[in-house]
DNA sequence: CCCCAAACTGCAAAGGTTTGCAGCAGAAGA
DNA sequence: TCTTCTGCTGCAAACCTTTGCAGTTTGGGG
């Protein structure tokens, strides 16, 4: 029966080795085999290597659960996206994995599907297995959030909740510069493709090109709530024609192609007629005809920094469990908590183009204000 | 302090609350507080009611974890797939999802960036947490497949491993009407772009559009292996205009959007210079321009059979731990495993033209095996 | 009035691991 | 030779649940 990693109590079963298993195999008490692994310096270098022949043979690996029970430490971060088929998501997900790589660590992803009431069972599904859960873009209530932050260290991306670490993308600023951007073109007449409801980002962008549309005497019509999708974006295509506006600035960059789409169904001419700009410049905004101009989001970045946020404020707290002293959240820890904003920057392609009433485009058309675009302004 | 939920133990930790603070609180027993969740009918009502309000008010969650440990059940399923930001992925997943949540699991998603090492690792961090992983796509050898299968209850997607249960898609049909369709149109001078190292799925389609040529007298050059991306089809543009085929099946429908992007840089037209066909019929291949000529591959399908057979697999073990007998797997019962195989059908867009010295294009170019294309060729 | 079943509830073991503490042997120092 | 220290190992409690079994109470039937 060498060769075969059964355990010795009952044969012909196979079922994973327990320390228990490794202990009686190799002579030595399970405290033992357990400090082989967990802290090797600790053991007889003699008896490690016998232990650890022992395990390999038996094919034994720690119960990372069991584990956990006792050490209050998983070693496993939730990451919750609203939808993981939006190509906004994967970088950031991509990043977020590599960087909680880099720091031993290992990244579940969950897929609500939109869905608040998903959203808040992942986190209670996760809530125990994990260190703490990556908010990505929620959609449910800040009360709700809060609460459940009770349960688990929470980080949220794109999204302020008192209290809560938070790293968020200044698309307010973004959507500022694609109506600034517009309004250079000489647009007059502008629409906003609204998000999903409860998505912060939707209200800052709303706000946001609100205030940017009064300030340059233009209107803006907003149309939403809507789904995120392409579809979303299609299916207001008639609406927006009917609108009569010139320019377009939708939630995100699946909207403005889905858009683009049914407008191009309708005859409707991009950007000759109507103007479109997108948000998130994911992958997809290079290849769409004509490409678009969207504002750019540092998903990558966003990533990188929720997992540091949350590993660091992980490591001052020994969470849940653990035999010491100290454990679970000072309340008045809780108030060290920080906010994240980085920067988004207008990437300037083909969707968009002069608005009535100029005959030819103005190639300097975005250097409208000059100094403060400047740094936050691409070509391409 | 009412209103908080703080334990008894420590004032101002704030901690989760555990069972026996519920049974503190209620005054029962915590096997009490454990029926109440686990088998509410063995618990009178009044009594119940009870624990349930002060667990509501101490905000008890049971910790899965831990449960887990003595059930055996983690009621939540890993899903490793190979790039998250391959849109060939996301509806597998969704659909996976979809089907788990309607059986009450959690589907875990990781992202292995193409690493056979990132595989393995995650299958064992995966391992204790979850009741069974789903392997999208390996890259891995089938040896190591085999052996981790020990650790957890595996399915594989994409993949056919001896007495592992799989479900697999019949890309080599899929890649034969491929190339069929190419002779049909003409063409006699045909390129495969290769995918990644290690893929099962790239065998086949080797294999597959191998014959198909060779019986069609037509030659077919494979390049490759190649990273399985737009770039890497991108990269492809210049060999593939070197070598003067006039047609090309590519790996993924992303290898095939990335090597038109190339051709067209190079001024080399799709389809009047160069076919493509591209595999999966991802939503990209309907928004690029000409719109792709691809297999479609019935991903959803693919993610709900994975989960079932998982499930169905499963329930029939009790996995490992619990107390009752027959834990772990029975030897024999690993031979019960089934093999999924689902069909494939070619979808005809845009980007597929007759070849040289046809004059115009046959508009029936791929009846040419009318009888047993018609189930499986779509016209778009 | 007694017995028995039914309906609840408590007891304690179990699941796999970590870790503070204590014990042991041997070496080094006095 | 006697301490003291160091390096290693074992002991047992603890983490949070579930669950077979046994105990208690209650109500009904005879």
């Amino acid at each position: 029966m060498s060769g075969t990693a059964v355990t010795a109590t009952t044969e012909g079963v196979r079922v994973p080795a327990t320390i228990r298993d490794v202990a009686r195999a190799s002579g030595v008490h399970i405290s033992t085999v357990s400090r082989t692994f967990s802290a090797p310096h600790l053991v007889n270098p003699e008896t490690r290597s016998r232990v650890l022949a022992c395990a390999e043979h038996l094919g034994y690996r720690p119960n990372r659960a069991a584990r956990a029970l006792i050490t209050g430490r998983t070693h496993n971060i939730g990451l919750i996206v609203a939808d993981i088929a939006n190509p906004f998501f994967p970088p950031l997900i991509k990043a977020a994995e590599s960087q909680a790589r880099s720091r031993d660590y290992h990244v579940f992803v969950a897929d609500t599907n939109e869905d608040p009431a998903a959203e808040e069972e992942l986190v209670h599904a996760l809530a125990k297995q994990v260190d703490g859960v990556l908010l990505c873009s929620p959609r449910m209530s800040n009360s709700l959030i809060e609460q459940l932050s009770r349960e688990v260290a929470l980080v949220v991306i794109n999204r302020q909740v008192a209290n809560l670490p938070a790293v968020v993308m200044d698309v307010g600023q973004g959507a500022r510069l694609a109506v600034e951007h517009l309004l250079a073109l000489g647009h007059r007449n502008l629409a906003l493709l609204g998000g999903p409801r409860g998505s912060w980002t939707n209200r800052e962008i709303r706000r946001a090109a609100g205030t940017a549309a009064r300030t340059g005497d233009a209107a803006l019509a907003v149309l939403g709530p809507n789904p995120p999708t392409e579809d979303g974006g299609a299916a207001l295509a008639e609406p927006v024609r009917r609108s009569g506006v010139t320019a377009v600035l939708a939630y995100n960059d699946l909207m403005a192609v889905g858009l683009i789409e049914g407008l191009d169904s309708l005859g409707v001419r991009v950007p000759q007629d109507i103007s479109v700009v997108g948000i998130d410049d994911t992958a997809l905004s290079r290849r769409t005809r004509p490409k678009l101009t969207t504002v750019a989001t540092p998903t990558g970045a966003a990533g990188r920094a929720a997992v540091d946020m949350l590993l660091q404020h992980d490591a001052a707290h020994p969470a849940r469990g653990g035999r010491g002293a100290g454990r679970g959240f000072n309340a008045d820890d809780r108030r060290t908590t920080a906010q994240v904003m980085l920067q988004t920057e207008l990437v300037i392609r083909d969707s968009t183009g002069p608005g009535p009433h100029h005959g030819a485009a103005p190639s300097t058309a975005a250097a409208a204000a000059p100094d403060m675009v400047a740094s936050s302004t691409r070509r391409e």
